[in-house]
DNA sequence: GCCAACATACCAACCAGTTGGTATGTTGGC
DNA sequence: GCCAACATACCAACTGGTTGGTATGTTGGC
């Protein structure tokens, strides 16, 4: 669990992230990742015995990077949980900058090729999106418990939505090469959620 | 345009269907593909000129295959648009059975992999994302017609969302292995619908 | 007898993974 | 405080199998 030797593992790392959400996973050869990281083969496989242990290292270390963006995320502290729902979509939207393999999600893009092919990248891919839908249930939970809209799905349901709506708005802005359509499917989330928790009006300011 | 010999040509196509939908684009082999459909590497060139021509035609021969299944469909015969798009939904999650190769979208997948080394294939692949889509839009305009709510989204914006939700909803049945929390993001969006367009009552039967 | 539709045989490049090695610590007995 | 024994981190070169693609047949209908 303790991983003394930050720098080329990490560089791999890096790299392992910057290839797959670039041509994905089966796309991806050691070979290239070894030059972009720039360390040789033998490197690799000291730190990684199989592009599959790779793999699952490359999911956790996504938990790893993303989930102190959001923990970090002024919008915890806003009293309304209606508003920390709608300020962390705004957050995610503002992420939909550049390159598409920049915002778009590893782990997603993991599920895609490896689902029939490797249950172990499978689970650790699934872990990283379910482990941050989860962050989401507290708010989900405060605000059905403040505003019970008639016939509420649970706060674990409604936050995996989210994700769902965010991996297919990936997927088609990867069709058109940039992310307005993606920030259109946000608004359309936005959107049912205020229409399930409805604002009692706009706060100023 | 015309392609007089079905046999072979469409042995390939339903094995390309079957080994990218399962494994993805790029862990597809030739070799397994011409296995999967009984005919020697020689067939598979003399009707495609490369792997990347195959990819094409597959995400054509995709939209050929799936667009009957809708067109056909009986729902396109209720009265009210709202409830034409409710039995568009149903329609999807009904074709949420058996393996998830079996009911995931072939042209998700392939966006997935290669839209940063093939722009055809995304071309091709988001054609038929969208093609399926503008099936829709007639039904979204005429509910906006007949009950515009208010900052009402475009019919195409909304035709795209429900592609969203279900590519989002095939990404997380994959790290599920089944379609449960497919169906559950479907009956999110089934809600958005509705909130969006209230129906008036419930017919009955 | 000609051409589309296949089949067979083959290739150069590439792939994940291995091997044998070096350089640089680290540790524990004395 | 020194050194043998060991561990870690890394590298260059290689291997056996696979890959997309090609070159060269063969065959059957018109």
């Amino acid at each position: 669990m303790s991983h003394p030797h930050p720098p080329t593992r990490t560089k791999l790392l890096d790299a392992a992230l910057a290839e797959i959400r670039t041509n994905g996973y089966s796309a991806t050869t050691i070979d290239h990742l070894c030059a972009r990281a720039g360390v040789t083969k033998g490197a690799f496989f000291h730190h990684f015995k199989s592009k599959e242990a790779l793999g699952i290292a490359a999911a956790t270390y996504w938990s790893d990077v993303t989930s102190p963006m959001f923990a970090q995320s002024a919008y915890h502290s806003l009293p309304d949980p209606r508003a920390r729902i709608m300020a962390y979509l705004d957050l995610r939207e503002a992420l939909l900058a550049g390159e598409i393999a920049e915002f778009s999600c590893l782990a997603g893009t993991l599920l895609q090729e490896v689902h029939a092919s490797s249950p172990t990248i499978t689970a650790a891919a699934y872990a990283a999106i379910t482990t941050h839908a989860e962050t989401l249930e507290p708010d989900f939970a405060a605000a059905i418990a403040e505003h019970l809209p008639p016939d509420c799905p649970t706060a674990a349901s409604l936050a995996l939505h989210c994700q769902t709506v965010l991996q297919g708005a990936f997927i088609l802005a990867k069709g058109t090469g940039n992310a307005a359509i993606a920030q259109d499917s946000l608004n359309h989330l936005r959107r049912y959620l205020t229409l399930l928790f409805p604002l009692p009006e706009e706060p100023k300011s």
